[in-house]
DNA sequence: TTGTAAGCGTTATCAA
DNA sequence: TTGATAACGCTTACAA
C-alpha cells in the first residue's frame, strides 16, 4: 500500500504538504496541488485508515445495529439508510446482533441475554470510533440501547427508545390500525374480528387502539370478543379463524399478512370465499400479500422512508454540532392502505349482517 | 477513552508489559498479569482500534461486499457468514453496493458503471485491511471482482469467479434442473414446458441442461419448443402460459417462484387446477411458494449452506498460510427439492393430457 | 508557500 | 521478567 510518504517523495515536496493538500488546505500553490494530486490519482492512493482514525476525531463512518438481518424489516431500512449516508459521503458499518437467529423469542424480555451482545457491538463501534449509532430494532419496542450520557448520536429506528434523549423513528401504527377500521366502517362492515399480534406488543397495542378510535369515530360499538390475540405466525391465523367465522363476522382484520395467510388457509378449507362472503385485511405488506388470492388488502410499512427520514435525522445531529443531553422526538411515519381485493363493499347489502347500518343514519 | 498508558500508570508497570500481558504473552509473572487484568476489568479499558490496526498485519475483519442487499437471496447468505465468523471471532463488515437499487438491470454487462462501485468499495475494505474479502454476487453469472495478483484472500458467493485463482461458491443449478425433471418424470409427465429465466443466464442455462440430461436419461424426447424465456417476474409466468398450455403440457417446470405465481395466476383465470389439471414446479423456495395455493413444489437453494461454506473456506484461507496465486475449485451446493402439492401423479392416470396429445391437432 | 517535528495509541525489538 | 524505544502513517502546530 502506497503511503502519504511515498506520494510526498515521488512530488518532491514534504509529507505535510501532501497532507495539507488531500485536507482541502487552501495555503498552497495551485501547481503544487496539481502535481500531487495527479501521482495520487496515478498511484490509487488511499490514506490508511488506521493512521487517519487514530489522529482525527470524525471518521464520517455511522454504525448500524441490527437486532436481525433475517427480518423483512430490517433489510430495507437498512438499504435505505446506506443510500442517504453514501450520498452525503459518510460510510456506515453493520453489525448484525442476530437476536432472533441466536434465541428466536426469548431474548426481548431478558435483559441479559440482550446486553450480552448488545454491549460488545456498541463498544466495537465505540472503538472504530463511529460518529454516530443508528439502532435499527426488529419490532417495536421499549427499548434501552445507549446509556443517556452516551457521548455519539445516537437514534433507535423500528423501535422506542426509553430515554427521551435519543430520537426514535417508527411507524404510525395508530393510524395504521385506525385507517383500516375507517376503510372497512366505509365498505359497510360494522362486525369485525381481529386477528391480532401478542397481546403485549406494542404494534399489537397500538394498531388496536388506532382501530378502536375509528369504531368510536363512526360510532360503531366495540366488542372486545371479536379480538383474538396470535402469536403473528400462519398457524395463528389459522387456529383463530373458526370462532371467529362462527361469531359472524363480516370482516377481519389481521394484524399481519402472514396470519391472513393462515386465515386464508381456514377459509379456503371451508370454502368460504374471500372478497365475496367475508373480508381480510392484512398489515406488512409482504410479496405473499399480493400473490395469494384473492390479492390481499394490507397495509404497506414504508420501510424505505423509514430508513431515509432515520439517516437524515443522524446526518443532521452530525453536520451540526451535536448537543447530548437534550430532549428528542418520536417521529411517526405514517403506513399506506394498499387496496386489493380482498374487501367487499357491502353497503346496501342486505345478504349479509351489514343491515344493522340503518342505525347510523 | 482509557488508554494502555493509563493502565500502565495505574498498575505502576510499563506500557509494553501491559501490552504484552493483553497480548497473551507468556513471559510475564502470575502477579503482574492478575494486577493488570484487575485493572483492565475495572476501567473496561478496550484496545484502540486504529493504534492497533496501525501496527498490526492482521486485523480479524473480513469484509463483505454485496451486489444488493435487497436480494431474497442476499440476506441469509450474510446471515450465515457473518455467524461463522462471529464463532471463530472474526468481525465483518458490510458494503452494499446497491447495484439493483441504483441501476436495475442494466449493470451487469455494463464493467464501467460496476467497476465505479466495486472499485471503490474494494479500496475501501483493503485501506480498513480487512484480512479477506466474501464477494457475494446477486445471481450467477461470470464476474471479475478482484485481480489476479489480489493479495489478500478473496472468494466469490452466488457467482463464478473469472479467474481461477478464487474459490467459487455457486448453486447446483444443472442438479437442481436435473432433479426436477427426474421427479416430474418420475411422476408420469413426459410433455413439460418451460419457463425459463433470461436466455443468457447462468441459472437458466444450467437448470435447463440439467433438465435436459434428465429427460435423456429417462429417454424422452426434449422438444425445444416447450421452452420460453422469460424475465424472471411475475408476468413472464403470466405471458407465456397461454401458448404453453395449448401445447398440452402436462407440467411446467418455472425457474423461479414468482414466475410460477404469475403462472398460477392465468391458471387461475381459466379455470385449471394446478396439481389436477396440471402440474407446476417452481424455484427458490421463497415464502410465497407454501402461500399459494396449492403449495409450491420447488426447488430450495440452501442460502445459508451457501453462507457458512464460503465462511468456512475464507477462514481456511486466513488461518492456513495463504498462497496468493494458486488455483482453485468451484464448490456447488445442491438444491433440496420440497414436494408439496402442485404436482400430479399421472403415472397410469388415462384422464388427462398425458395421452390426449393427439387431441391438439 | 513549504517543511519540520511532535504527537496519536499501539506493537515489536532488544537491552537491562 | 520487565521496560526503553523505535516504528506504524497520518494530522497539525509552528517554524522557515
Amino acid at each position: 500500500m502506497i503511503t502519504l510518504k511515498e506520494i510526498a517523495h515521488l512530488c518532491n515536496v514534504s509529507i505535510s504538504t501532501v497532507s495539507n493538500i488531500l485536507n482541502g488546505k487552501t495555503n498552497v500553490s495551485e501547481e503544487t496541488r496539481r502535481k500531487v494530486l495527479e501521482v495520487v490519482q496515478q498511484t490509487g492512493y488511499k490514506p490508511n485508515y488506521f493512521a487517519q482514525g487514530i489522529r482525527k476525531q470524525k471518521t464520517r463512518i455511522i454504525g448500524i445495529i441490527v437486532e436481525d438481518l433475517g427480518l423483512f424489516s430490517t433489510t430495507p431500512i437498512v438499504g435505505a439508510i446506506m443510500a442517504v449516508c453514501e450520498d452525503h459521503n459518510y460510510r456506515t458499518i453493520l453489525i448484525n446482533m442476530r437476536l432472533y437467529d441466536r434465541w428466536q423469542d426469548t431474548w426481548y424480555n431478558d435483559e441479559q441475554k440482550f446486553n450480552s451482545v448488545l454491549q460488545p457491538s456498541i463498544k466495537e463501534l465505540l472503538s472504530i470510533k463511529v460518529d454516530g449509532i443508528v439502532y435499527v430494532a426488529g419490532h417495536c419496542r421499549i427499548i434501552k440501547c445507549f446509556p443517556d450520557d452516551f457521548k455519539i448520536p445516537g437514534i433507535v429506528v423500528y423501535g422506542i427508545s426509553n430515554s427521551p434523549k435519543f430520537t426514535s423513528v417508527v411507524i404510525d401504527d395508530k393510524k395504521g390500525g385506525y385507517d383500516i377500521g375507517k376503510y372497512l366502517i366505509s365498505m359497510g362492515h360494522r362486525k369485525i374480528g381481529i386477528i391480532a399480534g401478542a397481546a403485549d406488543n406494542l404494534h399489537t397495542m397500538k394498531r388496536l387502539s388506532g382501530f378502536q378510535k375509528a369504531l368510536f369515530e363512526e360510532q360503531v360499538l366495540f366488542n372486545p370478543d371479536l379480538v383474538r390475540y396470535g402469536d403473528w405466525m400462519r398457524s395463528s391465523g389459522y387456529i383463530e379463524a373458526e370462532s371467529l367465522i362462527k361469531e359472524g363476522v363480516t370482516a377481519i382484520f389481521c394484524m399481519n399478512d402472514l396470519m391472513a395467510v393462515g386465515l386464508y388457509d381456514y377459509l379456503y378449507e371451508k370454502g368460504i370465499m374471500v372478497g365475496k362472503d367475508i373480508s381480510v385485511v392484512g398489515y406488512d405488506n409482504k410479496e405473499i400479500s399480493e400473490c395469494i388470492k384473492p390479492a390481499l388488502t394490507t397495509n404497506k410499512i414504508q420501510l424505505d422512508k423509514i430508513g431515509q427520514e432515520s439517516a437524515k435525522i443522524m446526518l443532521k445531529m452530525l453536520e451540526q454540532d451535536y448537543v447530548p443531553n437534550r430532549s428528542r422526538e418520536i417521529i411517526k411515519i405514517p403506513c399506506k392502505l394498499i387496496i386489493r381485493e380482498s374487501v367487499r363493499n357491502i353497503n346496501g347489502d342486505f345478504t349479509t349482517g351489514a343491515r344493522d347500518m340503518e342505525s347510523t343514519d
